[in-house]
Order: C-alpha cells, then sequence, then structure tokens
DNA sequence: CCTCCAATGTTGCCAGTGTCAACATAGATA
DNA sequence: TATCTATGTTGACACTGGCAACATTGGAGG
C-alpha cells in the first residue's frame, strides 16, 4: 500500500544542496524514529529531500554507511543521557542506578533506532571507525562512574572493564526483549529494572550486610 | 555478485514433493546457519529443493510466517539444551548455571537463528501463537527450576517469574552482544559468563555469608 | 474402473529495492 | 573568462516478495 509522498521537491532550491550529508543523516533518524526501519529506503529519503534517489552515493558509500552513520549518532546521544543521569544524579551509588534506568529508557524510547545501533545490519562488514569510536565511548560513560565506585570501595574491587561488561550485557537484554515485545504479558520494564537493579546492587557491592538482606534504603530514580 | 545456483532440479522428482513443508523449514535453517539471514530467499530456498520459487506460498502464508516457523524450531531446540543442561546438570545450584552457559552458548553457536528468534523480523504483525507457545515453553524451562531452586532455600524467596526474566536479560544481553560482535576486543565470552554466573548467584542467592564475599567453591560447569 | 475435485506445484508478471554508468549542473579556481 | 571538480540526475539492471492464472496430480465417490 503506496503511502501517498508528500513534499514533492520545493520548487525553487538551488541544484546543490548545502549541506546534504547532515540532511540525508537527520531524515533517515526521523523516518526511523517516525515508521521503522523497514520504511527507510533510499527513494524514500531522497524523495522527503526533494532530491533524487542517488544524491546520497556522493555522501555515502552505501546504505549500509549511511545506517553505520545512523548508529554513530545513536551511540552519541546515548552517551549524553548516561552522562547526564550520571552528574544528575549525584555521581553516586543511586546516580549510577540512574545510568542503567536512563539506558533502557533511551531504547525504549527510540526501538528502531536502537536497534540499527546493535543488530547485524551494521558492523559485521566494514569496521567503521567513527561507529565504533563512539560506541566505546558510550561503553566509557559505564566504566569510567564504575571504576569511580570502586575506589569509593562502594563496589567490588575488580576488573572494571569485566564488571562493566556485565551490568552493559544486563541493561542491552532488558531493552532488547522489552522492545522486541518478550515481556508483553510478563512483567512491566519498569518494574523489571527496579526489581533487577535490586539484585545487581546486591551482586557487585562490597557493601556489608548479609546476602540475602537488603542493602540500606536506596532508591529515588522517579519511577 | 551472484552466486553460481547449484543443485538444478532432480530429473525425475514426482510433481508432488510429499512433505514439502518440512523440507522447506529445513532448507531454511539450513541456509541460516550456513551463510546468514540475508541469503535466506524464496528463489533460493526453492531452488536448492528443485521447486520453484511459490511453491512455498502452498505451506506458509508469506515469508515472515516461514520465519516465524524457524523462530519455533529454534525455541524448541533452545529449551532442549536447558533441560537438558538442567537435568544432566543434577538439577541443583550448579545445574542453574549449567542452563545459563548453555543459553548463552546455543546463541552463540546459532547466532543467525537466535537472531531470528528475537529481531523484530517476526512477532511484531501477526502473533502466530505457536511461536508465542514454544517461547512460553523456553522460558519455563528457566522459571521452574529456579522456582525449584527457591524451594530448597537456595535463592530468595521471590516472584519465579520476575526473577527468571532478570536472569533471562541477562543471558539475552550476554549472548546478543557476543552475536553482534560487541564484545570484540573487550572480554571473551566465557569469561564472561563465568564472572556473571558468579556475581548473578551473589545477588538471587538466599544463602549466608557477608555480601561481597565468594560463596562456597562451586564451579565445574566444562569450560 | 472411471470421474472429478481439491491440494499442490508452475509460469508470467508486477511493483519495489539498491546500485552502477553516463550525463548534467554549478561553485570554485586558475 | 575558461575549466575543473564536486555534486546531483536519469536510465538502466538484477534481484526481491507476492499475486493471478494455469498445470498436474493423488485420492474420494460413483
Amino acid at each position: 500500500m503506496p503511502r501517498p509522498k508528500r513534499s514533492a521537491r520545493r520548487p525553487s532550491r538551488p541544484y546543490h544542496h548545502g549541506n546534504l550529508r547532515r540532511a540525508l543523516l537527520d531524515e533517515a533518524i526521523a523516518i526511523i524514529g517516525a515508521e521503522g526501519l523497514s520504511d527507510v529506503t533510499l527513494r524514500e529519503i531522497g524523495a522527503r529531500l526533494g532530491v533524487s534517489r542517488t544524491a546520497l552515493y556522493r555522501h555515502f558509500a552505501d546504505k549500509d554507511a549511511l545506517l553505520a552513520a545512523v548508529a554513530t549518532e545513536g551511540f552519541r546521544a546515548l552517551r549524553r543521557e548516561l552522562v547526564t543521569a550520571w552528574e544528575v544524579g549525584g555521581r553516586g551509588d543511586e546516580a549510577f542506578r540512574a545510568m542503567g534506568v536512563a539506558y533502557v529508557r533511551f531504547a525504549v524510547a527510540n526501538p528502531a533506532h536502537y536497534r540499527v545501533m546493535f543488530g547485524g545490519a551494521v558492523q559485521s562488514e566494514n569496521p567503521d571507525p567513527e561507529l565504533a569510536a563512539e560506541g566505546h565511548g558510550a561503553f566509557n560513560a559505564l566504566v569510567d562512574p564504575l571504576a569511580s565506585l570502586q575506589r569509593d570501595g562502594l563496589f567490588r574491587a575488580e576488573d572494571p572493564v569485566l564488571m562493566a561488561t556485565y551490568v552493559w550485557a544486563l541493561v542491552h537484554g532488558m531493552a532488547m526483549l522489552a522492545i522486541d515485545g518478550k515481556l508483553a504479558g510478563l512483567v512491566e520494564i519498569e518494574t523489571l529494572m527496579q526489581y533487577a537493579f535490586d539484585r545487581l546492587r546486591t551482586g557487585i557491592s562490597a557493601g556489608a550486610g548479609r546476602a540475602g538482606v537488603d542493602l540500606p534504603p536506596a532508591r529515588s530514580t522517579s519511577a
């Protein structure tokens, strides 16, 4: 069922667009957010920008390169969310939980975009250094706070990269299950998060208290 | 780059195949395992079976229905792995860890198939009751042992579905990160698993011992 | 046995996709 | 001003999933 294409070319735009690369990227992200990945088609992007379908090839090697750039933008935005949560939260124990919540909420709020960031559509072939760099950046937004909490004696003093990967797997898993609708009828994602972060804390915390007994009251992550 | 198509139709096969539905399914799974999801094309499947490209439509509504069936088979196989790990492992604490290891290894061994089981290619539209049922079956292979360990007083006595979902998110997250190559240069998946299951155990166990102190020695999951 | 029909498989065709080669245009540079 | 190069366009092509119309068959009823 062919959607009615809006936005035929603006009557009098110059032959050269000026900043087409950026526009293509933004339009792709917009479509992903509004319609979904399957509606991201070179022809559709071109049509919306009033530009021909192959104009894109002057700015990206191919469609995968465009999606890699989309993914890169995603990691950049995600890192911003994480850093904000950490700093606004007070850079402590609770702020770390807030980062986890922010991570999952980002994925749930932008499911298609989040899938592009992972999902084999991209990374398998050409490694795209920019994407890798931005991905590491987002990961480090997790590692650094964690190492800091270890230094403060709040978390177990273990390889912070290993611990961060563990935490990453947990939030990524919750995000993916939520996005793919696998939690329907089981649990609300917010409920799962609160439970998971409690159990996570018990698992990695260095604090006193017997295992199986909750640590001091701590909860406030606006949920 | 068009691959050379092998297996032109066998000279004298009867017009009616006999059990084409099963053959289509197996061939799709075979291609997914050997080449990847993007090589699963109706024409390719037909060619390999020496059957026309649209024969499939007498057995599946469309390509998504075929993939849903593939996913269903995947959940069935996964559940078998889990149940085996639990029973062979002795239905105890260690057997539970073995289930986790088996889960992640299944995904890593069959990455494309595992992606079909999740990944939006399938479940979003027509719910496919068979797929849902088999998915719940695999999930219950996790819930039941967990509830059993709770009854034995080994794990915290909490909503077993909630706890199982938490565990599921963790193994799913590790599996996806590994499959998507996001762990490259960070950690080996087996190392991550061993660490994660130690921390998980500390988090959900009801046992004595101070938090932050490892529980009694327990490790043997052939890794 | 024959007849007929529903199930199964095939062929022709269509719209839609990503991509390339050849061409067009225009901003910058000499 | 002349020309060069970056940028954008047009016309193909091979490939995909899917439908409609047709072909072939095995089996059920007479």
